[in-house]
DNA sequence: GACGATTCTCAAAGCGCTTTGGCAGATCGA
DNA sequence: TCGATCTGCCAAAGCGCTTTGAGAATCGTC
């Protein structure tokens, strides 16, 4: 069923039948009931293609979502940040695109969205320090946002991104406030630039108290369990240990644990852990009382604000920058304790 | 740029230049060359709206992900199979669209995208026991492909899926070898097919080694490492405890292992747990040994494949309905070892 | 009752592409 | 040399929608 056939049922033109559709005025308010009705009943729906091509809107996004080309890994906050975004999408009537794509093919993929014409805006993911995918969709002339920032890009750009350093400034003093000297930091690839930053809040936070941050203790990696597990074996093998360690995922706090009881030590009471909890909905930090000790901001909560930030700043190309900071807060759970007195 | 402005550009018709652009046969090879240059030279790339409105075909494949509406879970499967098939639409030349949706929604959103026509076909997600979306997506007349199987469902229809049965009868069959005679099994939600499957060979593996399956054992529940933690805690509590668990996911896994350490149990010593391992890229079952025994199959691996099954059903719709059975191998780790002797 | 204002509806153009049908000019066989 | 066949190109229609510009019909007003 398409607009000709259905305007030619009610014995209408196609223009009317699409005024009264769209809710344009010029059309009597009894037509427009036989119209709607009609339409429910057929159960019409305008082509996308068509819709979009008259209109020179899309009414999509596209998200373009890097795989580490080395490691292949699929950062598993995107299931629920794009759960997040696909709420808000739905919501405004837009649809969501996706790209899996090998981190440097990014802007051909960009150049092509814009080119093809399938997307009226972009979200982009894990920016990178000074990432020059920004000034790029800037040239380029299509609407985006950063989920995250980019430091050392100058140019203005409409962004969402948590505190993380004041997140990771926190929970590095809180361990502080427990007593804790040796705190080892297990931080994600630091050519991102989330973790550049949570980086800069843990040494700020240790450097306020006196303590000069030890290199020995900062690993920085892909954010799997594995990483928590080796690196936290490792840093337990020192012949001066680290008595609380800082995380940048609850997987690599799973994996810390593991190396933790391998130690045959208790976790929060021998050695404490702080993690950042991105409250994914599939691993939950506990079902009533937290696991871990954490430092928490919803990344599904994110993913709606993005869209729907995304989405305003499309419908009003005149608006100036967006952005919005979210503050992660901290709960304490069972992780945590005071240093333990040296045997 | 558009065609219209490149064949200007180059004195050619339009159709000619299209002709060219898209290899039809009847333009001149040196014309062609000529086309194709200054195409790549303005970075000229058609208008896919255009492009499917004049063909017919929208380039572009559907996959609706649900969410348990009581648990606001997004499996993070998901992301990994999004990957997968990610690739297979990359080099394909096809989009991926995703609409995240209330489990009861599904229906009326297949039902849009039909009649929008934004996608040629889709992919089914979590099919449940009798899924009643297949017969509803055989009736609006869309190709799909069912991630899974549907029990019940009489009608034919493409698929992949995983021997489940076969897996959890195998893994069921080591524990049994290894002396095991009460194991748990903590399984997905069991109004999933695959599930279902699963526990049927479980219960059969047990039946054969003359073990009435103890419904007292056995749980369900959305895959989470809570689930595993509290019902292996509530498990191992019982005045006769299992000395194994057959779990659905390494994160169920991870929650059992969490609760037998509690339990101040060593797990492959004390207690033996064999997991089934979708291969997720972030959650893998160790680096170089594994951590659990385990029945693999990659779902990025599915992925891929059910994207190349789909799009080649869509190329050549007289095609019979294809489907692919994939078997899961089990892969010996640290966490199974022969039953304890009582003490 | 005539006139302008208002309300409702329509025909047609246009979005950027593919594809049909056709037309010159070159090539070939007899 | 002439008609038939190919080759290489083109004009125009059509995909399904929105939107412009305009025309009928209705209304209120003097």
């Amino acid at each position: 069923m398409n607009l000709k056939q259905l305007s030619e049922k009610l014995g209408l033109s196609q223009t009317t039948v699409s005024r009264a559709l769209n809710g344009y005025p010029e059309v009597n308010e009894e037509t427009r009931r036989r119209v709607v009705e009609a339409a429910r009943q057929h159960d019409y729906r305008p082509n996308a293609r068509a819709k979009g091509l008259a209109t020179g809107r899309a009414m999509a996004i596209g998200h373009v979502i890097p795989i580490s080309a080395k490691f292949e890994i699929v950062n598993p906050i995107f299931a629920d940040f794009i759960a997040g975004a696909g709420e808000s999408y739905s919501k405004a009537g837009y649809d969501m695109l996706i790209s899996v794509v090998r981190n440097d093919d990014e802007e051909r993929v960009y150049r092509d969205m814009k080119s093809k014409g399938n997307v009226d805006g972009v979200i982009v993911h894990s920016p990178r320090l000074n990432d020059s995918r920004i000034g790029h969709l800037h040239e380029i002339g299509l609407p985006f946002l950063v989920h995250g920032r980019s430091s050392g890009c100058d140019i203005g750009y409409s962004w969402i991104d948590v505190n993380n350093r004041r997140a990771f400034e926190r929970a590095a003093r809180f361990l502080l406030d427990l007593g804790h000297r040796r705190i080892a930091l297990l931080n994600g690839p630091e050519m991102m630039d989330f973790a550049i930053r949570r980086r800069a809040g843990f040494e700020n936070a240790l450097r306020e108290a006196g303590i000069e941050p030890d290199p020995a203790l900062m690993h920085s990696a892909e954010m799997t369990e594995g990483f928590g597990h080796r690196a936290a074996a490792e840093a337990l093998a020192l012949p001066e240990p680290p008595t609380a360690f800082l995380v940048a995922s609850i997987l690599i706090a799973i994996g810390v644990r593991r190396a933790i009881e391998e130690s045959r030590l208790t976790m929060g009471r021998d050695i404490s852990v702080v993690t950042y909890d991105d409250d994914l909905s599939y691993l939950r930090n506990g079902d009533d009382i937290p696991i871990f000790t954490a430092v928490r901001s919803s990344v599904r909560e994110a993913g709606r604000l993005a869209a729907e930030m995304l989405i305003s700043a499309i419908a009003d190309p005149s608006l100036p920058h967006l952005d919005r900071l979210l503050e992660a807060e901290l709960t304490v759970g069972q992780s945590t304790g005071p240093v333990p007195v040296r045997s």
